[in-house]
DNA sequence: TGAACTCGTGGGAACGTTACCACGGTGATT
DNA sequence: AATCACCGTGGTAACGTTCCCACGAGTTCA
C-alpha cells in the first residue's frame, strides 16, 4: 500500500537543517549558503521528495494550473490551439486544464466557475458569446483567443489577422480570375462570422466588387453545415464557374462533399476556398486551397500573454497572428482562359 | 483591484453558525439541520462563496483533479478520447489535466511527475513504451488506454476490442474478394504494432492464409509515414488488385494520396482498408472505409475505471470496446468480378 | 430516576508549504 | 569601540478546508 509521501519536513530533517532552510533551498532562493542548498538538495533526493502543488498554491496563491476553454477540443483547429497552450504552459512548469464548452453558454460559465475553484492561476478563453457578464465576473487574469476579442477591447488577446487573412483569400480568388465569390458562413449568432463577413466587404469594396450582389448561406461550422450550405447555394440560379470562400475548413470540406453529390467536379465546375488550415484538408480530393491560420502559434503567445497578465505587466493588449495561403488543387484559374489546364494543375 | 475571496469562514459568520457547521452543510453531511443548513445556503449566495480546491485536497487528500497523457492531443483519434473523458470528468464534477507525450519517454516521465505534484486523483495513460518503471513509480491510482495494455496485465485498462476489429477488417475484405490484404503497419517500436500484427495472424491462419506471403511496410502513424508506405508497396512486384489494411487512419490516407501520386485509382485499382474512424476519413475521395475505434467511448470508460480504481473498488481488469465497420468507397468488390461497377458503388 | 444513546453543534488540530519576523554572527562604517 | 547593515538561519503564523473529539440537550430504556 502506498505509504505517506515524504514533505519538506522529511527532507529538512535528514539534511539537518530547518523547514524554513530546506524551502529556501529547494525553491531556489539566493540566501542560503551553497553547502546547507547542497546537503538539502541530496536529502531531497534520498527520501524522493516532490514538492506540494495543493500546499504552494494555498499558501503563496499560485499554483501552476492555467486553464483553456475552446469550443471543442476535436476540432482539428483548436487542437491545435490547445497543444501549442499546452507545450507552452510546460515549458513553464505550468500545466493545463482543457474544457469544451460545445457553444454551450451553461457549460462555459461552469467550466469558468471550475477553473475558479481550482484556484488556477489564469485562463485562455474562446467567449461562447458575446457575454461581458461572465467574462466580467470571472476574477482572475485572462486572455481572449479567437476573433472575439475585439468585443472586450480592454482585455488582451490573441487571434489570427482576420483582415489580413481575407485580403491573402481575396487576392488569390482575383488572381485565379474568381471575381465575385460566393460565401459560406457560419451561424449568425457567433461573433466569428460578423467580423469575417465585415472584413470580406471592405475587401469587396476596396475591388469594386458589391458585396450585397454576391451568394451567401449560413450553417454550423461543421462538415454537416458547409455540406447543407452548398446545397443550397448550387440550387441557386448562376452562369458559368461557382467559387466559394468559406468561413472554416470543415464547412468548406463539406461544400466539397455536396459538389460532389451534385454530380459537379471541383475545382473544374466549383472552386472551394477555405479557412483554417486543418491538416484534414491536405488529403481531402482535391486537396483544399485554404487560408491557414497558425492555430499552434495562437496558442503558444496566448499563454505568454496570459502569464504577462498574470504578472501584472503591461497588458500586450491584442495580438493578431498573421495567416498564410496554403494552394492546393481546389481552386480553378480561370485567369488562364484554359480551364481544362487549370483544374489538372490542380492535382500536382 | 480584486478583493480577498470569501472563504468558508465569512459564509460561516454571515450565517451565525461555527464554521464545521457551514462546512457541513456545504458539503452536504447528513447531520445538520435544515434551518442551519438553509441559512448556511443562503449565506453562501450572499457573499458570493466558491469552495476551494486546493484547501479541500489539502485537507482531505481528494482534488477533483485528473490526468490525461496520451501521445498527441492533435491527433483527432485521441482528440475524441480526450473529449469523452472530458466530458465524463465534468459530470462528476472533475477536471482533466491534459498532456501530450509525443511518444518521447523523458517528456512522458515529466508529465507524470506532474501529475503527481499537482496531486490528482488519478491518470489516464497511454504508456509511450511498455516500461514499467515508470508507471509502477507512479504511485497513484491510474488506467492505461490503447493497446498497451496487456504488457501490464494488473493494472486496469481500456482499450478497443483489437481482435474483433481485425476480424471485422478481415471478414469485409475477404467478402469483398481480397484475399491476400497487404499490410501497412506502425513503426516497430510500438506496442500497438505487435498487437494488430499477432491478431492479424491469427485471423489470417483461421482463413488458410499465409501471412508470410503478404507484403508488408511500416511507417510513423502519420500521413506522410502512409504514403512512403504505401510508394513502397507500390514499387514491389505485385499482380492484379491491390488491397491494403492500414493500421492507423491517417496511414490510409497518406496511401490514398500515394496512390493518386502514381497515377492510380482508389478504389479501381487499390484498395484501401483503414483503422480508426476519424472524422477526415469521411470527407477523402473516395470515402475512407474502416473499421472505427470507440474513441470518446473509451475516453469515458476510462474515466469510469479510473473513479473505480480511485474508490479502490475491485479493478474492472481489462475492458475491450467493440469497434465498427463504416464503410465508404475505398474498397472494390471483386467478389461481383465486376470491378468498374464495384467501383462506381462506392461512390454511393 | 439515572444510565446510555443519539443528534446537532463548536473548538481545535491537521494537511504542507511559504511569508514574516527575530536572532546571532560577521564585516564595514562612524 | 560602538553602531549599523547584512546575511544565513530557525521559529511561528498563516492559507482554507475537513476530520476528530467533546459537549450539552434531548430521548429512550431499564
Amino acid at each position: 500500500m502506498q505509504r505517506r509521501r515524504p514533505t519538506i519536513i522529511d527532507v529538512a530533517r535528514k539534511a539537518g537543517v530547518s523547514k524554513s532552510t530546506a524551502g529556501r533551498a529547494l525553491s531556489g532562493a539566493s540566501n542560503v549558503t551553497d553547502e546547507a542548498r547542497a546537503r538539502v538538495l541530496d536529502a531531497a533526493r534520498a527520501v524522493g521528495y516532490e514538492r506540494n502543488d495543493l500546499a504552494v498554491g494555498m499558501r503563496s496563491g499560485r499554483t501552476g494550473l492555467l486553464g483553456l476553454v475552446i469550443p471543442d477540443i476535436t476540432n482539428p483547429f483548436w487542437a491545435e490551439v490547445a497543444r501549442g497552450a499546452q507545450d507552452r504552459a510546460v515549458e513553464n512548469e505550468a500545466s493545463l486544464l482543457v474544457f469544451s464548452s460545445d457553444w454551450d453558454h451553461s457549460r462555459e460559465a461552469s467550466h469558468l466557475r471550475a477553473l475558479r475553484q481550482a484556484r488556477v492561476d489564469g485562463a485562455i478563453i474562446n467567449p461562447v458569446a458575446d457575454n461581458f457578464d461572465d467574462l466580467d465576473r470571472f476574477g482572475l487574469p485572462f486572455v481572449l483567443i479567437g476573433s472575439s476579442a475585439e468585443r472586450f477591447p480592454a482585455t488582451s488577446s490573441v487571434g489570427s489577422d482576420i483582415a489580413q487573412a481575407v485580403r491573402l483569400g481575396m487576392d488569390h480568388l482575383v488572381s485565379k480570375g474568381h471575381h465575385a465569390p460566393a460565401l459560406i458562413l457560419g451561424p449568425k449568432s457567433r461573433i466569428a462570422r460578423a467580423r469575417f463577413l465585415r472584413t470580406f466587404h471592405e475587401h469587396c469594396v476596396e475591388r469594386d466588387i458589391d458585396p450585397a450582389a454576391l451568394p451567401m448561406e449560413d450553417g454550423e461550422y461543421t462538415v454537416e453545415g458547409g455540406r447543407t450550405a452548398m446545397m443550397r447555394l448550387l440550387q441557386r440560379d448562376r452562369v458559368g464557374h461557382l467559387a466559394v470562400f468559406a468561413a472554416n475548413d470543415l464547412m468548406a470540406l463539406g461544400a466539397m462533399v455536396a459538389v460532389r453529390e451534385a454530380g459537379l467536379r471541383c475545382p473544374e465546375d466549383v472552386s472551394i476556398l477555405g479557412f483554417d488550415g486543418i491538416p484534414a484538408g491536405a488529403f481531402s480530393w482535391p486537396g483544399l486551397t485554404t487560408v491557414a491560420k497558425p492555430g499552434r502559434e495562437i496558442g503558444v503567445r496566448a499563454v505568454d500573454c496570459l502569464f504577462d497578465e498574470i504578472a501584472g505587466r503591461p497588458e500586450h493588449g491584442r495580438v493578431f497572428m498573421p495567416c498564410r495561403l496554403i494552394e492546393r488543387g481546389s481552386l480553378a484559374d480561370l485567369s488562364l482562359n484554359q480551364p481544362r489546364r487549370a483544374a489538372s494543375s490542380g492535382r500536382g
